[in-house]
DNA sequence: CTCCCGATAT
DNA sequence: ATATCAGGAG
């Protein structure tokens, strides 16, 4: 496990290497914040930002999605995958954003996860990038990066790779560090062909000096 | 734990 | 062919 101060070289050289890392989610307010966050489970930000182009044309309010029949949104949303759980989630949260929140989008990450097909991660995305609040979403990369590295141990919950992380960065740096995460596990840090002859963080990553070790034996 | 699930990269 | 993708519900 790393301490405080191999994590802050971490974060150090993660911000050089992605300075600007920001949600790649396209969307215009809340709302659409919450349908592009969900839609994007299982799947790539980039498939999602190609389906809620159009989809961000026809719907446009929670009523919108309750006037078409659910066949016509599964429709919509096919090429996303795991679509008929999507679109059943849509239009339930849908519905209770207009009988319990005027519409609205609730801003705390408790009402949030009571949202139908809203989590812990959609729920702190939501909050954080929508509301400014304070959070750290554990998606795919983040415990992933975290786990390679050695920030916290290979058998931590989701929810413990959250919470080691709250615990050793400063809540000021939470929401770009979370983002920054990500883009340092989808494009370097990778699930498939991890870069790391190329990583400035080889020499402390427990799993990249595991990688180089086992190249070596390879090529002897 | 399993199931949901199409698109894409390898 | 198979692993993976900003997971969540039962």
């Amino acid at each position: 496990m790393m301490n405080k101060k191999q994590i802050r070289f971490c974060l150090d050289e993660i911000t050089k290497m992605f300075p600007d890392a920001e949600c790649e989610l396209k969307h215009a307010n809340p709302f659409e914040l919450v349908i592009a966050v969900l839609l994007s489970a299982q799947c790539t930000d980039v498939l999602v930002n190609k389906v809620t182009a159009e989809l961000f044309k026809k719907y446009k309010t929670p009523e919108d999605y309750l006037a078409v029949s659910l066949e016509e949104l599964q429709q919509d949303i096919r090429s996303i995958g795991l679509y008929r759980n999507k679109a059943k989630n849509i239009r339930k949260l849908c519905e209770v954003l207009i009988e319990n929140y005027g519409g609205e989008v609730p801003r705390t990450k408790a009402e949030l996860e009571k949202l139908a097909g809203v989590g812990r991660k959609t729920a702190n995305v939501v909050a954080s990038v929508a509301f400014n609040e304070p959070a750290i979403a554990v998606d795919t990369h983040v415990e992933r990066v975290s786990k390679r590295l050695g920030i916290c141990r290979w058998k931590d919950s989701v929810v413990q790779v959250e919470e080691t992380l709250m615990r050793k960065v400063p809540i000021k740096e939470w929401s770009d560090t979370h983002h920054r995460l990500i883009f340092f596990g989808r494009y370097h840090c990778k699930a498939r062909n991890p870069e790391c002859p190329t990583c400035p963080l080889l020499e402390l990553c427990r799993e990249g000096q595991k990688r180089m070790k086992k190249e070596k034996e390879v090529n002897a």
